[in-house]
RNA sequence: GGAGAAAUGGCAGAGUGGUCGAAUGCGGCGGUCUUGAAAACCGUUGUCCUGCUAUCGCGGGACCGGGGGUUCGAAUCCCUCUUUCUCCGCCA
């Protein structure tokens, strides 16, 4: 949510800027800021005649303690009106808030000025790549073969337990997620990060907080007898226990790093190109989350993409980097990278992380801030996220570029977390 | 799940209808003293909205867990929700 303060003063520049996003603003700004001036004036004679207010029932009280019962009665008959009117514009005020709210979170967040125009997918900019695209031999297989032939994960059985896209992984299956999972937070504790386990359901709040509600809520499972919503990311719980509080500059940057399953109800999108691991329900994430200073953002930003290409080039999966273009960033990102890994059977790159930078943008719905030391006023801080790493495609990945004909091979990194070298 | 108690500033903790944004202590910040530090002493110390001001700032309003009500006036009384604690029950 872009503040208030900002879009008064920079209506033209929103503008522009979300032509890059492909969004039309005008029209709601010129909403918006109509509802400002109206709430401004509004606020204006509410705060006037509560002062009077104010100052009469303390006349009143002074009457009173002095006996004089007749003075303070005709005091009192004058608060009625004023009473009257104050309510009257308490109501309007109320009205026009809910008004303005509803209209500015209408506004994705401003890109980066070095997001580059575009539409989708085809017109993000590679950043950077490494690993080399290697060709399979012909007999190669497809994860969801290999996964089959070696039995180490079950979609049917999931269908059984719960339903499509909720596999059960099994023996080396099971064993080679978790080895996943420790992995990759081992490795985020070692760049700095602090662990947290969150709860993986949240209430509203949290949801309202990144951004996921009130828009996006057929993305997720809603638990409707409490109310709660299954996380589709360790970003809702992580970022939000920074909700409300105002951190002092020279704790900046906070690093979290947290493992979750996440929830996707996805509802679409069905079909051979999600067959196997590609697209699930549940599935298993490390994720890390940065509170920073909006000074130093871009800093924690490049830092971040580094760890997780570290990630990937420990792993041996050959990856790009995308920068995505305007218009396939997401509503609440200022600039996102997008890592990509080969995967050598299907023949195409799969999306494993997504590293963002929100800049002040759920910083204020969190009403996350923070202060400078010596600084009289707070500031909000930037949030950061990304995936480090997403499990199911990474999955997919290894099986199909490291299958060989007496087994899938285990990335020699992975090993001490496995405990085997070779899926056979 | 049943019964009771409570929720106040960064923390501890006073405050049961007016002069309370809120005593006091601790902590934090600034200063005096000191070669330096500690101690002691003095001062200062929240958030949000809004008006004026180039800025420092000054004025007004709101906020004592959330929401609603009573009253001229609510931290204080009433209702409701949430959370915490104690006792009982159940339980990984």
């Amino acid at each position: 949510m872009l503040t208030l303060n900002f879009l008064r003063e920079n209506k033209d520049f929103v503008i522009k800027r979300l032509r890059v996003k492909n969004f039309d603003a005008t029209g709601i700004l010129d909403t918006i800021l109509s509802l400002d001036a109206s709430r401004r004036e509004l606020q204006t004679r509410s705060d006037s005649l509560q002062a009077e207010m104010n100052r009469v029932s303390k006349e009143i009280g002074a009457l009173l303690k002095n006996g004089n019962r007749q003075e303070a009665e005709t005091a009192k008959e004058k608060t009625y009106s004023l009473k009257e009117e104050i309510k009257s514009i308490s109501v309007r005020l109320e009205a026009i808030e809910d008004e303005l709210r509803n209209e500015i979170i209408k506004l994705p967040n401003l890109p980066h000025e070095s997001v580059a125009e575009g539409r989708g997918a085809d017109d993000n900019v590679k950043y950077r790549e490494g690993g080399k695209i290697f060709e399979l031999p012909d007999n190669a297989l497809p994860h969801l073969d290999l996964i089959k032939k070696y039995d180490i994960i079950d979609f049917d059985l999931g269908v059984k337990l719960t339903g499509a896209g909720f596999p059960v992984y099994k023996g080396k299956g099971a064993k080679l997620e978790r080895a996943l999972i420790n992995f990759f937070l081992d490795e985020g504790i070692k760049a700095g990060y602090t662990e947290v386990l969150p709860p993986i359901v949240v209430n509203e709040d949290s949801g309202f907080g990144t951004g996921q509600l009130p828009d996006k809520e057929g993305q997720m499972y809603h638990v409707t007898l409490d109310n709660f919503y299954l996380i589709p990311t360790a970003e809702v719980p992580v970022t939000n226990i920074y909700r409300d509080v105002i951190l002092s500059g020279e704790n900046l940057p906070i690093k979290n790093i947290a493992y979750t399953p996440c929830f996707r109800r996805e509802a679409g999108s069905w079909g051979a190109h999600v067959r196997g691991l590609n697209r699930l329900h549940q599935f298993d994430k490390v994720e890390i989350v940065q509170i920073a200073h909006p000074d130093h953002s871009y800093e924690s930003l490049e830092e971040m993409v580094n760890h997780v290409e570290g990630l990937v080039l420990k792993l041996g999966l050959p990856y790009r980097i995308m920068r995505l273009c305007g218009g396939d960033m997401s509503f609440t990102s200022a600039l996102t990278y997008d890592f990509e890994v080969w995967s050598a059977a299907q023949k195409k790159w799969l999306e494993v992380s997504s590293v963002s930078n929100f800049e002040s943008f759920q910083a204020n719905r969190l009403k996350c801030r923070f202060k400078d030391k010596g600084d009289k006023q707070t500031r909000l801080v930037h949030t950061l996220n990304g995936s480090a790493l997403a499990l199911p495609r990474i999955v997919a990945a290894l099986l199909e570029n490291n299958q060989t004909d007496s087994g899938i091979i285990i990335p020699e990194v992975l090993v001490p977390y496995t405990g085997f070298d070779k899926i056979s």
